[in-house]
DNA sequence: AAAATTCATCGTAAATTTGCGATAGATTAA
DNA sequence: TTAATCTATCGCAAATTTACGATGAATTTT
């Protein structure tokens, strides 16, 4: 069992509850505080800045790079990232017209 | 070891992060969706049309609850839930704030 | 009163997430 | 060349999430 059942919802809601993932952990939104907080990208700063490992940021990172909301690009041995303001954009698009549906509700 | 740092991080982004959460999956959101289209209250229709279990339901609706995006109320042997506003709003506004922080970003 | 309905909760199993240390590959510094 | 630095990945342990069936409490219906 638990054989996750997300295909089972349509692509739109399954497309917004995995940018709401990416959202779901504070050490995330710390991160991309940090990225975005420092106009030129980021590196194993962050690492400096988070009171976790090293690679238990490298795997945050990861998932955020997965779910598009930042890029990254190697700079010699460093690792560089940057906020992706197209996924932030088409994420809050999402968002707003959920938002405005749940909008008017008059019950209860 | 694993045991949830949540704590290490600011009080706002253990908020954003914990309702965040409660969107990162579809069959929340589309319960959310669900509850909103029918201007009157919910009740067990919901399981009706998500392709999930009644107790699997009920679980993900408690979620909801928790995070205050829904509220409950018993009418006679049915349960009648409804969209939470101002969680709503709140949730928004944070989002936005989050949203102009990732705002203008000129790097990689 | 008895049967049926509605739904929350419990128990359980599987999957996923979170977190860390250790390691390895790549690059830079000595 | 060797040593040091940076960071992704592997392997593992613990916690959490997801999902279901079964059960039970409350309320209708018969």
């Amino acid at each position: 069992m638990a054989i996750h059942k997300k295909d089972a919802f349509g692509e739109d809601e399954q497309a917004l509850a995995e940018l709401a993932k990416a959202l779901a952990h504070p050490a995330r939104i710390a991160i991309l505080k940090e990225v975005a907080r420092r106009q030129t990208c980021i590196c194993g700063e962050i690492v400096e800045v988070l009171p976790l490992a090293q690679s238990t940021v490298s795997q945050h990172l990861k998932e955020l790079l997965q779910a598009g909301l930042i890029t990254g690009t190697v700079d010699g041995v460093k690792s560089c990232y940057c906020i992706n303001r197209k996924t932030f954009q088409r994420f809050e698009q999402m968002l707003n017209s959920f938002f405005k549906f749940t909008g008017d509700q008059t019950c209860c």
